[in-house]
DNA sequence: TAGTGGTCTAGACCACCGC
DNA sequence: CGGTGGTCTAGACCACTAC
């Protein structure tokens, strides 16, 4: 039998497990760029010395778990998941002539403090470590629909508090990758129902005590560690949001 | 070559979707029952005359689309999901020394009547059918936290009709599946927010404009034809709900 | 122990893509 | 056209379950 040569992090794994976990590795170390097409199957059952069929199933996981995606005759290449879709799931009225509209932003503070507790466990910061705070309000048709508290560990996205807050582009995701080289993978959202505070109520054009969808978002790499924690409220009007359950 | 002995609804189809199709109809039919294994790997490779790892392939897709479960040593398994569970998904104040509770139900109404013409479009209802209309109230710990309003099709769930609404148990899909051998398989479901009106308010135990959560859905077969429409409405002040996005 | 699904191999040919 | 992923085969051996 010939020597494989998968890094055998735990010999009891199954074959295809052991490679899918490498290939995790190199997707999560940016080791495999996310523009270009990563080794072919043909190079890859080689360098690990395993079979088409090993291969392929570890690839299966891989793409069926949204990191990656195949394309007949190009090759297969490393997925962002398109979070700004996410953001259509939520709220209605963001239409215009059939086409979806990114929601405009404006950046209202950032600074660099301390976070809640809560908020540093969530990131799996160390205890009185700094963290960037970025506010937002984010508008659709100059309505304001999302009223968006972020945070992010500072060690990690320093490069963010060199820029002026004016700059700041609508979609913050590409701007993590290209400054601070950090691809969102993926996120688990929660979502209840509140009743909107003054401060809050004037900012979004509601009136105090009207209830708002709050939805907190904890943002993870592909290795699954914390990159960004944000809490979102928007008026429960405009409220919308669809699930299959299986 | 071997003669496949697939029906060939479609030839250019690859063989492990027409497989898997042929496999999804005996499911959806009852020719299997849900109860027992499925046949054997080693029957089925000899009955679609494919080889192990074709059919490996359209089991593979029916598991990923929860239709299947795999049981190493046991056999092969038609799967239903557990709706209890994705009520949990949706309140909190439903843990009783670490253990969920199934919610209370108490019927209210059951009529055989006609329905509004948007139940009856999603419901795929010729125009003028009858349907049965459930209402009900579900309670955790006797408080009121769900007024379901519930429409089947009159044809294929009559026998719901000859049942005293005091017998209906709290969880009606077993009931389906026993009494009608309707089996639910999956659920999309939209979520807004709606302010409660005064008779809805009274039956929930909250005063009348209070925030409420509207869920509403079109539960399916596994052939995807329509069984239920539900509408659900509880207090936004007991809801939370928990998604992963990738 | 017999029977199940789980893993793995080493090929073959096909369909699609970009040049 | 050459290279990519997509489909398909016909086996082998392993791990788990039930009896």
């Amino acid at each position: 039998m010939k020597k494989s040569t998968v890094p055998a992090a735990d010999d009891r794994l199954p074959l295809y497990q052991r490679v899918r976990d490498d290939m995790l590795a190199r997707i999560s170390s940016g080791e495999w760029q996310t523009t270009a097409a990563i080794p072919t199957e043909g190079e890859l059952t080689k360098h690990y010395g395993v079979a088409m069929g090993t291969l392929r199933k570890a690839i299966d996981t891989l793409v069926a778990d949204g990191m990656l995606e195949r394309s007949q005759g190009r090759g297969t290449f490393i997925r962002r998941p398109s979070f700004d879709a996410s953001l259509f799931r939520f709220f209605r009225h963001q239409m215009r002539g059939g086409k979806h509209q990114v929601p405009r932003s404006r950046i209202l503070n950032r600074t660099l403090t301390t976070p809640p507790v809560a908020v540093a466990a969530a990131l799996h910061l160390l205890k009185k470590s700094q963290a960037i705070r970025i506010d937002r309000l984010r508008l659709v048709d100059d309505k304001p629909v999302l009223l968006e508290e972020i945070w992010l560990p500072q060690t990690e996205f320093a490069a963010l508090m060199k820029i002026a807050p004016a700059d700041f582009p609508d979609l913050l995701y590409p701007l993590y990758e290209t400054l601070c080289g950090k691809v969102i993978a993926s996120a688990e959202e929660t979502l209840t129902v509140d009743s909107a505070g003054s401060h809050d109520a004037e900012l979004m054009g509601i009136q105090a005590g009207q209830p708002v969808v709050v939805i907190e978002r904890l943002a993870l790499g592909f290795d699954r560690h914390p990159l960004e924690w944000c809490r979102s409220r928007g008026p429960a009007e405009d409220f919308r949001y669809q699930v299959e359950i299986r």
